[in-house]
DNA sequence: CGTGCATTTGAATGAGTTCAAGAGCAGTGG
DNA sequence: CCACTGCTCTTGAACTCATTCAAATGCACG
């Protein structure tokens, strides 16, 4: 209903420095969770330094864990590094979705996050949020819901990883950007994935040529109409369908 | 070194109402974040029920979330079902391992457990240990620890299914296993595996045909040796190496 | 307007699955 | 005690989906 248009390559934040208060995301980041009254104390805690740009660091796996980080415009990947020097891409960030848990258990990251593309992040000094979690019990509540809620993407994924076809893996991940498009008020059917062939194949467990044909199977299907990375959903029960695993035929017939 | 006999089908745990302060897990359970004097606080609000039978539900997915669990005895398996009905187990739990996190997001169980054999658990209210949490800052802390600890668990378990093969799969299970019993004082390579082949192959996003295949060439091997559930592993370090990738040829050779 | 990547496409290969059947084992009841 | 039943587990053989290898094409950026 607002801001919805990116036409130029204006970067969707106006400021580097909008307090949560006026944040278009604040409906779906951490200030959810506060009352107007508190929010003040959230804002006061949470630092804005300059927008990553493509292929910056955040930070490093085996970085001291210091702060969690809320993107706020941009996406950022999160990756670990095998034994045996293999990376694995373990999430993509999108705007109002917060990463870097992953260091609370041994005080480390043990995950790196890179821009993909220039992006803006939102800081927020764990020690901080710590004190101001134990004062303020909804944030508290939101805070445990937000790691749960990564504990279920995480199986999620597991499920999709152990269980389904390549052509449903990628019908999944394309579901799942589009649901998050629309949690931002962003078109579900039309968008532009912010990551690689190779990062999509990596994070899905398939090889960058079985993504590739994939989008080009499904483009032939008429589920999706693909150009780059630009995509287009024609047939988003189809692709539903085609997630879930369910022998959709009936379709152009 | 102690009660390590379970010669007979006696439960390991002596008593239903062991008091944190005396249970055997103590020092790998939540406890470890509560100082002595708190100690009292955190006891009183677990319940410690009556044992599950091998088969029984702790909870079932979309339960109404209102506990999470400590295991004090026996194994539970977590597991959800897909859209399409198959089953996917998302985790085993041993004693002194807390399960049940994933409710906390939504207020309703996304995942069910059941009793692999006769299983204790310690239950306690999350609304409560909330409470207490905003009060014992180590309890907060370490409580975001846990939930941090199941993320890394879910997402080296994500690297194990997007990136290793049959052999290395079963051969992380076998060293995970092995690293938590020897966290209790068990035996780090001799044990038993309290769950069935299928469930091997549900978690690990094999068929159980190929999770007999790898167990039978490992032994002949040498690695481990296997006796229906038991299993004993004779090369510690070909078994890292293993799950891994590592390519260990000089061995037997 | 090259140069270096990213992406696509094709063909051959292979690791794990599926299907099928037999072996082993626990519980039950005569 | 033994036979029967219903499992789980193992083993073999054929098949399949995705990978790997190889090469062409497209695209972005200096």
């Amino acid at each position: 209903m607002s801001s919805e248009h990116d036409c130029k390559n204006r970067v969707p934040t106006r400021n580097i420095n909008v307090s949560c208060t006026d944040c278009s995301l604040n409906p779906i980041c951490l200030p959810v969770a506060v009352d107007e009254t508190q929010l003040d104390e959230l804002d006061k805690i949470i630092k804005r330094s300059k927008p990553l740009k493509k292929g910056e660091h955040l930070f490093r796996a085996s970085d001291p864990f210091a702060s969690i980080y809320a993107v706020r415009s941009g996406t950022i990947k999160t990756y670990s590094v095998t034994e045996d020097g293999e990376e694995q891409v373990t999430g993509f960030y999108l705007p109002g979705e917060v990463l870097g848990v992953d260091g609370i258990s041994t005080n480390i990251h043990s995950n790196s996050a890179k821009a993909l593309e220039t992006a803006a992040v939102c800081e927020i000094p764990f020690e901080k949020l710590e004190f101001l979690s134990a004062k303020i019990p909804t944030l508290q509540r939101h805070f445990f819901q937000l790691m749960s809620k990564e504990i279920q993407a995480d199986q999620q994924l597991i499920m999709l990883l152990s269980k389904k076809s390549a052509e449903e893996r990628i019908a999944s991940l394309l579901l799942s950007i589009s649901t998050r498009h629309t949690k931002r008020g962003l078109s579900a059917s039309g968008f532009r994935l912010p990551m690689s062939r190779n990062d999509i194949g990596n994070f899905l467990g398939l090889a960058v040529e079985t993504v590739s044909r994939v989008f080009t199977r499904l483009q032939k299907q008429g589920v999706i109409y693909v150009d780059g990375k630009e995509v287009e959903v024609l047939d988003m029960q189809g692709l539903c369908h085609m997630a879930n695993g369910m022998e959709s035929d009936a379709k152009t017939a």
